[in-house]
DNA sequence: AAACAGGAACCAC
DNA sequence: GTGGTTCCTGTT
Protein backbone atom coordinates (compact mmCIF):
# COMPACT_ATOMS: atom_id res chain seq x y z
CA UNK A 1 0.00 0.00 0.00
CA UNK A 2 1.07 2.97 -1.00
CA UNK A 3 0.11 6.64 0.99
CA UNK A 4 0.13 9.87 -0.59
CA UNK A 5 -1.17 13.32 0.47
CA UNK A 6 -3.88 15.17 -1.88
CA UNK A 7 -5.82 18.22 -1.52
CA UNK A 8 -7.52 17.69 2.01
CA UNK A 9 -6.80 13.76 2.07
CA UNK A 10 -5.26 10.90 1.22
CA UNK A 11 -4.55 8.98 -1.56
CA UNK A 12 -3.73 5.15 -1.23
CA UNK A 13 -2.70 2.50 -3.96
CA UNK A 14 -2.22 -0.98 -4.40
CA UNK A 15 -5.02 -1.72 -2.24
CA UNK A 16 -6.68 -4.79 -2.43
CA UNK A 17 -9.95 -6.42 -0.99
CA UNK A 18 -11.18 -2.93 -0.51
CA UNK A 19 -15.16 -1.68 -2.09
CA UNK A 20 -16.86 0.43 0.13
CA UNK A 21 -20.34 -0.34 -1.08
CA UNK A 22 -19.52 -4.11 0.46
CA UNK A 23 -17.60 -2.75 3.59
CA UNK A 24 -20.46 -0.38 4.68
CA UNK A 25 -23.66 -2.02 3.29
CA UNK A 26 -23.09 -5.03 4.86
CA UNK A 27 -24.86 -4.58 8.04
CA UNK A 28 -21.54 -4.27 10.08
CA UNK A 29 -22.20 -0.71 10.80
CA UNK A 30 -25.21 1.77 10.68
CA UNK A 31 -23.38 5.61 10.34
CA UNK A 32 -22.30 5.32 6.65
CA UNK A 33 -24.28 7.64 4.07
CA UNK A 34 -24.10 6.80 0.15
CA UNK A 35 -23.42 9.79 -1.67
CA UNK A 36 -24.09 10.35 -5.31
CA UNK A 37 -21.14 10.22 -6.53
CA UNK A 38 -20.51 6.33 -4.79
CA UNK A 39 -18.70 7.63 -1.92
CA UNK A 40 -19.51 7.42 1.30
CA UNK A 41 -19.57 9.87 4.19
CA UNK A 42 -19.34 8.61 7.65
CA UNK A 43 -18.45 9.24 11.36
CA UNK A 44 -15.95 6.95 13.56
CA UNK A 45 -13.47 8.15 16.17
CA UNK A 46 -15.20 11.65 16.69
CA UNK A 47 -14.06 12.47 13.22
CA UNK A 48 -15.70 12.69 9.55
CA UNK A 49 -14.66 10.92 6.74
CA UNK A 50 -15.66 10.48 3.21
CA UNK A 51 -14.46 6.97 1.19
CA UNK A 52 -14.33 6.30 -2.08
CA UNK A 53 -12.70 3.00 -3.71
CA UNK A 54 -12.14 2.21 -7.02
CA UNK A 55 -11.47 -1.50 -7.02
CA UNK A 56 -9.83 -1.35 -10.77
CA UNK A 57 -7.60 1.08 -10.36
CA UNK A 58 -6.23 -0.51 -6.55
CA UNK A 59 -7.08 2.78 -5.16
CA UNK A 60 -8.79 4.54 -2.26
CA UNK A 61 -9.35 8.35 -1.77
CA UNK A 62 -9.94 9.51 1.89
CA UNK A 63 -11.20 12.84 2.02
CA UNK A 64 -11.31 14.89 5.34
CA UNK A 65 -8.30 13.54 6.85
CA UNK A 66 -4.64 13.45 7.00
CA UNK A 67 -1.51 11.10 7.23
CA UNK A 68 -2.02 11.40 11.23
CA UNK A 69 -5.12 10.55 11.85
CA UNK A 70 -4.76 7.86 9.17
CA UNK A 71 -2.03 6.64 11.40
CA UNK A 72 -3.90 6.60 14.61
CA UNK A 73 -7.46 5.55 13.57
CA UNK A 74 -8.12 4.69 10.12
CA UNK A 75 -5.66 2.22 9.26
CA UNK A 76 -6.58 0.15 11.96
CA UNK A 77 -10.22 1.36 11.63
CA UNK A 78 -10.16 0.18 7.89
CA UNK A 79 -8.07 -3.53 8.98
CA UNK A 80 -5.62 -2.54 6.88
CA UNK A 81 -3.37 -4.61 8.98
CA UNK A 82 -4.77 -8.09 7.79
CA UNK A 83 -4.51 -10.00 5.09
CA UNK A 84 -8.17 -10.54 3.51
CA UNK A 85 -6.22 -12.94 0.64
CA UNK A 86 -5.10 -15.25 2.42
CA UNK A 87 -8.74 -15.17 4.52
CA UNK A 88 -10.23 -15.55 1.26
CA UNK A 89 -7.87 -18.33 -0.13
CA UNK A 90 -9.01 -20.47 3.11
CA UNK A 91 -12.52 -20.15 2.80
CA UNK A 92 -12.95 -19.87 -1.15
CA UNK A 93 -11.77 -23.82 -0.59
CA UNK A 94 -15.79 -24.08 0.18
CA UNK A 95 -18.06 -23.44 -2.85
CA UNK A 96 -20.95 -21.71 -1.49
CA UNK A 97 -18.35 -19.20 0.29
CA UNK A 98 -16.08 -19.21 -2.89
CA UNK A 99 -19.55 -18.00 -4.37
CA UNK A 100 -20.25 -15.42 -1.79
CA UNK A 101 -16.55 -14.03 -2.12
CA UNK A 102 -17.19 -13.03 -5.43
CA UNK A 103 -20.51 -11.11 -4.63
CA UNK A 104 -18.54 -9.22 -1.72
CA UNK A 105 -15.04 -9.37 -2.29
CA UNK A 106 -14.48 -5.89 -0.96
CA UNK A 107 -15.89 -6.65 2.74
CA UNK A 108 -13.67 -5.77 5.71
CA UNK A 109 -14.62 -6.25 9.03
CA UNK A 110 -14.31 -2.41 10.75
CA UNK A 111 -12.67 -2.04 14.11
CA UNK A 112 -15.27 -0.11 15.58
CA UNK A 113 -15.68 1.26 18.83
CA UNK A 114 -17.34 -1.02 21.49
CA UNK A 115 -18.82 1.51 23.38
CA UNK A 116 -21.40 2.64 19.70
CA UNK A 117 -21.38 -0.66 18.70
CA UNK A 118 -23.20 -1.90 21.68
CA UNK A 119 -25.58 0.65 21.55
CA UNK A 120 -26.39 0.35 17.98
CA UNK A 121 -26.79 -3.78 17.87
CA UNK A 122 -29.32 -3.14 21.10
CA UNK A 123 -31.39 -0.92 18.66
CA UNK A 124 -30.72 -3.23 15.82
CA UNK A 125 -32.98 -6.13 17.79
CA UNK A 126 -35.89 -6.71 16.12
CA UNK A 127 -35.51 -3.85 14.10
CA UNK A 128 -34.33 -2.99 10.09
CA UNK A 129 -31.41 -1.05 8.92
CA UNK A 130 -32.70 1.95 8.00
CA UNK A 131 -34.79 2.80 11.12
CA UNK A 132 -31.82 1.45 13.11
CA UNK A 133 -29.21 4.50 10.91
CA UNK A 134 -32.37 6.76 11.96
CA UNK A 135 -32.30 5.91 15.28
CA UNK A 136 -28.38 6.40 15.86
CA UNK A 137 -28.47 9.63 14.11
CA UNK A 138 -30.85 11.15 16.33
CA UNK A 139 -29.20 10.37 19.30
CA UNK A 140 -25.83 11.60 17.93
CA UNK A 141 -27.87 14.90 17.39
CA UNK A 142 -29.18 15.36 20.81
CA UNK A 143 -26.39 14.03 22.80
CA UNK A 144 -23.60 13.93 21.03
CA UNK A 145 -20.91 16.41 19.98
CA UNK A 146 -21.18 18.82 16.97
CA UNK A 147 -18.46 18.46 14.11
CA UNK A 148 -16.80 20.44 11.90
CA UNK A 149 -18.69 19.97 8.92
CA UNK A 150 -20.62 21.01 5.68
CA UNK A 151 -23.65 18.64 5.58
CA UNK A 152 -25.83 17.07 7.93
CA UNK A 153 -25.49 14.03 10.02
CA UNK A 154 -22.20 15.64 12.06
CA UNK A 155 -22.32 14.89 15.27
CA UNK A 156 -20.19 12.63 17.34
CA UNK A 157 -22.06 9.55 18.80
CA UNK A 158 -22.75 10.61 22.47
CA UNK A 159 -20.12 8.26 25.01
CA UNK A 160 -21.70 6.81 27.72
CA UNK A 161 -21.23 9.88 30.41
CA UNK A 162 -23.36 11.64 28.05
CA UNK A 163 -26.65 9.23 27.65
CA UNK A 164 -26.05 8.28 31.41
CA UNK A 165 -27.33 11.61 32.12
CA UNK A 166 -29.56 12.24 29.95
CA UNK A 167 -33.22 12.41 30.42
CA UNK A 168 -34.46 8.96 29.49
CA UNK A 169 -37.50 10.67 28.14
CA UNK A 170 -35.69 12.38 25.35
CA UNK A 171 -33.68 9.15 24.63
CA UNK A 172 -37.26 7.46 24.05
CA UNK A 173 -37.85 10.48 21.34
CA UNK A 174 -35.47 8.86 18.82
CA UNK A 175 -37.02 6.60 17.58
CA UNK A 176 -35.79 3.58 19.42
CA UNK A 177 -39.30 2.24 20.56
CA UNK A 178 -39.47 0.02 23.67
CA UNK A 179 -35.73 -0.31 23.54
CA UNK A 180 -34.85 3.15 25.35
CA UNK A 181 -34.70 1.69 28.74
CA UNK A 182 -32.18 -0.47 27.53
CA UNK A 183 -30.30 2.26 26.26
CA UNK A 184 -30.27 3.92 29.00
CA UNK A 185 -29.64 1.26 31.75
CA UNK A 186 -26.87 -0.08 29.66
CA UNK A 187 -25.46 3.71 29.27
CA UNK A 188 -25.71 3.82 33.09
CA UNK A 189 -23.95 0.36 33.63
CA UNK A 190 -21.30 1.67 31.37
CA UNK A 191 -20.51 4.60 32.76
CA UNK A 192 -20.87 4.17 36.38
CA UNK A 193 -17.90 1.30 35.43
CA UNK A 194 -20.12 -1.15 36.63
CA UNK A 195 -19.23 -2.87 33.46
CA UNK A 196 -15.44 -2.60 31.73
CA UNK A 197 -15.50 -2.57 27.76
CA UNK A 198 -12.00 -3.05 27.82
CA UNK A 199 -11.35 -5.90 30.41
CA UNK A 200 -14.14 -7.71 28.32
CA UNK A 201 -12.14 -7.10 25.34
CA UNK A 202 -9.51 -9.27 26.44
CA UNK A 203 -11.53 -11.87 27.36
CA UNK A 204 -12.25 -15.00 25.02
CA UNK A 205 -15.33 -15.49 22.69
CA UNK A 206 -17.21 -17.36 26.01
CA UNK A 207 -16.42 -15.62 28.51
CA UNK A 208 -17.25 -12.07 26.95
CA UNK A 209 -20.55 -13.09 25.66
CA UNK A 210 -20.84 -14.10 29.53
CA UNK A 211 -20.36 -10.75 30.32
CA UNK A 212 -21.84 -8.70 27.78
CA UNK A 213 -25.25 -10.77 28.51
CA UNK A 214 -25.46 -8.99 31.33
CA UNK A 215 -26.44 -5.41 29.86
CA UNK A 216 -29.70 -5.12 29.76
CA UNK A 217 -30.92 -5.35 25.66
CA UNK A 218 -27.83 -7.39 24.81
CA UNK A 219 -28.73 -10.88 24.07
CA UNK A 220 -27.08 -14.21 21.86
CA UNK A 221 -27.05 -12.24 18.34
CA UNK A 222 -26.04 -8.54 19.77
CA UNK A 223 -23.79 -9.85 21.81
CA UNK A 224 -21.74 -11.84 19.21
CA UNK A 225 -21.86 -9.05 16.68
CA UNK A 226 -20.24 -6.59 19.48
CA UNK A 227 -17.82 -9.18 20.15
CA UNK A 228 -17.39 -9.19 16.36
CA UNK A 229 -17.35 -5.96 15.15
CA UNK A 230 -15.81 -4.16 17.93
CA UNK A 231 -13.39 -6.81 19.74
CA UNK A 232 -11.68 -8.64 17.32
CA UNK A 233 -13.46 -12.09 18.31
CA UNK A 234 -13.30 -13.19 14.66
CA UNK A 235 -14.43 -16.70 15.45
CA UNK A 236 -18.08 -14.82 16.46
CA UNK A 237 -20.83 -15.76 14.22
CA UNK A 238 -23.84 -13.51 14.92
CA UNK A 239 -26.85 -15.63 13.74
CA UNK A 240 -30.12 -13.36 12.11
CA UNK A 241 -32.75 -14.12 10.34
CA UNK A 242 -30.81 -13.90 7.16
CA UNK A 243 -27.69 -15.56 8.63
CA UNK A 244 -30.06 -18.71 9.59
CA UNK A 245 -31.79 -18.85 6.23
CA UNK A 246 -28.09 -18.91 4.28
CA UNK A 247 -26.60 -21.44 6.41
CA UNK A 248 -29.55 -24.08 6.28
CA UNK A 249 -30.26 -23.11 2.71
CA UNK A 250 -26.50 -24.12 1.76
CA UNK A 251 -25.12 -26.02 3.71
CA UNK A 252 -27.74 -28.28 6.70
CA UNK A 253 -30.59 -28.11 3.97
CA UNK A 254 -33.18 -28.38 6.98
CA UNK A 255 -34.51 -26.12 9.76
CA UNK A 256 -32.43 -26.25 12.66
CA UNK A 257 -32.39 -24.27 15.91
CA UNK A 258 -29.85 -21.25 16.53
CA UNK A 259 -27.56 -23.20 18.97
CA UNK A 260 -27.17 -25.97 16.13
CA UNK A 261 -26.28 -23.27 13.61
CA UNK A 262 -23.89 -21.74 15.56
CA UNK A 263 -22.24 -25.44 16.47
CA UNK A 264 -21.94 -25.88 12.45
CA UNK A 265 -19.80 -22.73 11.71
CA UNK A 266 -17.56 -23.38 14.48
CA UNK A 267 -16.97 -26.70 13.38
CA UNK A 268 -17.18 -25.73 9.56
CA UNK A 269 -15.11 -21.98 9.36
CA UNK A 270 -13.36 -22.16 13.01
CA UNK A 271 -11.51 -18.75 13.48
CA UNK A 272 -12.58 -17.52 10.43
CA UNK A 273 -16.21 -17.84 11.51
CA UNK A 274 -16.68 -14.28 11.44
CA UNK A 275 -15.09 -13.12 7.87
CA UNK A 276 -17.54 -16.52 6.80
CA UNK A 277 -20.67 -14.62 8.49
CA UNK A 278 -20.60 -11.80 6.83
CA UNK A 279 -19.39 -12.69 2.88
CA UNK A 280 -22.47 -14.85 4.29
CA UNK A 281 -24.86 -12.46 5.31
CA UNK A 282 -23.73 -9.71 2.06
CA UNK A 283 -24.68 -12.82 -0.09
CA UNK A 284 -27.87 -13.75 0.82
CA UNK A 285 -29.18 -10.56 1.12
CA UNK A 286 -27.59 -9.38 -2.09
CA UNK A 287 -30.18 -12.87 -3.43
CA UNK A 288 -33.01 -11.85 -1.10
CA UNK A 289 -32.91 -15.84 -0.19
CA UNK A 290 -36.09 -16.98 2.02
C1' DA B 1 -55.34 -0.67 6.10
C1' DA B 2 -54.12 -4.87 8.12
C1' DA B 3 -50.07 -7.65 7.84
C1' DC B 4 -45.40 -8.07 8.21
C1' DA B 5 -40.36 -7.70 9.59
C1' DG B 6 -36.98 -8.01 13.13
C1' DG B 7 -34.12 -10.08 18.63
C1' DA B 8 -34.63 -9.73 23.65
C1' DA B 9 -37.27 -10.00 27.89
C1' DC B 10 -40.27 -12.32 30.54
C1' DC B 11 -43.00 -15.81 32.21
C1' DA B 12 -44.63 -20.65 32.18
C1' DC B 13 -43.49 -25.21 32.22
C1' DG C 1 -33.17 -24.66 29.18
C1' DT C 2 -37.05 -24.56 25.99
C1' DG C 3 -41.39 -22.40 23.97
C1' DG C 4 -44.72 -18.86 23.35
C1' DT C 5 -45.94 -14.08 23.67
C1' DT C 6 -45.20 -9.22 23.68
C1' DC C 7 -42.57 -5.06 22.78
C1' DC C 8 -42.40 -0.45 18.55
C1' DT C 9 -42.33 1.62 14.11
C1' DG C 10 -41.71 1.91 9.22
C1' DT C 11 -42.96 -0.37 5.00
C1' DT C 12 -46.00 -2.96 1.81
Amino acid sequence: MKVKEIKNGLLLEDIQHFEAKHIFECGQCFRWKAEEDGSYTGVAYGKILNVKSDAEKGTVVLNNTNRSDFEKIWYSYFDFGRDYGKIKEVLSKDEVLKEAIQHGQGIRILNQEPWEIIISFIISANNNIPRISKSIDRLSEMFGEPLECAGKNCYSFPDATQLAKADIEQISLCGTGYRYKYIYQTARMIAQGEVDLDRISELKLEEARKELLKLPGVGPKVADCIMLFAMQKHDSYPVDVWVKRVTEHYYIHQEVSMKQIQEFARDKFAGLAGFAQQYLFYYARGQKLK
